[in-house]
DNA sequence: AAGCGTATCCCTGAAAAACAGGATATTTTC
DNA sequence: GAAAATATCCTGTTTTTCAGGGATACGCTT
């Protein structure tokens, strides 16, 4: 069985590398490239290969919202992500958007057709560095509170204690509790390294 | 002339691409390519490539360190850097660390090699992108004086204002001026918008 | 249903930072 | 050498943060 695989990326570079280290495969068909979701969609108006590579990053549109609508449309066509950062917001993201695998751009050659054959075959794919940082965020992420993100929000754009009470109809004090707790949860000593750990991972 | 070219990038996918891009250029010869900066400052020991095109991302070391190795090692050897990113702090830096040229990861074939022959004859190069950032942040790079950005990266550290003057020999006072016009010059309300203001714009 | 843990809520008082509104050296830049 | 930018230092008032308490509500397990 021959896969058609086509690829969504903005990249020259990235899209030529696939293609060379495709072309020696028998059992993989090259079924095009896009370098935007648009021209993607056009792409499956006409066409409908078996596994879309998508990248992250279009200029047009987000990969989770390109996925999205793909697997809306076509929900024969699997999607496998692909990116450069190892980000478990956008490997999750890109997963609960119905994607089917999710590889980095350091795959190998074997690693990229494992990838292609699992999905294939309906099967999903996480290479061992998304699946690790998945598994680990998803002990880091238990974390925070809904309530103590909320907090976390408004104190990253501004706000005072004040605002954020009247904000969310509870008391200054409460919001004051709460930003104790996000203090001691990401080891911070005051608002400037709370932020910024945050920010680090990417809470806000 | 026929110029020698290494590349260096921890993405297989990307040095494939190059590969492919580059293999039917006649004027190029295909120098070898290195996943990170340990094994590419190996291959340099050995042979000197006449232009090297290098990630600014490398697991081992940042090619912004990188660059400035080479260039006090081998000062002939021209060094391009190689992104997906157009952020103006690491093109800024990159150019800063002797780099001859600069090019997204997204140019075509036309626009690599033309970046290639520009630096091998010691010019420079910098894609459209690269330059309009770079000449964007110009504006909005006079920002922060050094001291700001001193003050700055200890504030995110999370030290009080008392800390930071012991820690850089001056007043509290002073460091309340400083830090009262980094609030102005990033346009933040108070210290968490400052942090995360600055996070944003890679000051930190 | 009782118990446990956690989330959410609230208070007070001392410490720290923000803010307003100054002034004076010391570099750069033209 | 003059102008502009940078770095330095005050004073005092207002606002926010932070440490150390405690209380209720909710969900899950036994």
């Amino acid at each position: 069985m021959i896969t058609k695989v086509f690829i969504v990326d903005d990249h020259y570079m990235v899209i030529e590398g696939i293609r060379s280290l495709l072309q020696n495969e028998k059992s993989v068909e090259w079924a095009g490239h896009a370098t935007n979701a648009a021209s993607c969609l056009a792409f499956l108006q006409q066409h409908q290969p078996d596994v879309i590579l998508m990248d992250i990053n279009l200029p047009d549109k987000s990969g989770i919202d390109l996925c999205k609508e793909v697997k809306e449309k076509y929900p024969s066509v699997f999607v496998v992500g692909l990116s450069t950062f190892n980000q478990q917001s956008f490997i999750q993201k890109m997963m609960d958007s119905g994607a089917s695998g999710y590889v980095l751009k350091n795959a190998s050659q074997d690693e990229l057709m494992e990838a292609i054959e699992a999905v294939a075959k309906g099967k999903t794919y996480l290479s061992d560095e998304a699946s690790q940082t998945l598994r680990r965020n998803e002990s880091t992420n238990i974390l925070l509170t809904r309530r103590e993100k909320e907090v976390l929000e408004l104190i990253a754009e501004g706000m005072t204690n004040n605002v954020i009470a009247q904000k969310l109809f509870i008391s200054p004090a409460t919001v004051d509790t709460h930003r104790k707790n996000l203090l001691a949860k990401l080891d911070a000593k005051n608002t400037a390294s709370l932020i910024r750990m945050a920010s680090q991972l990417q809470l806000i």
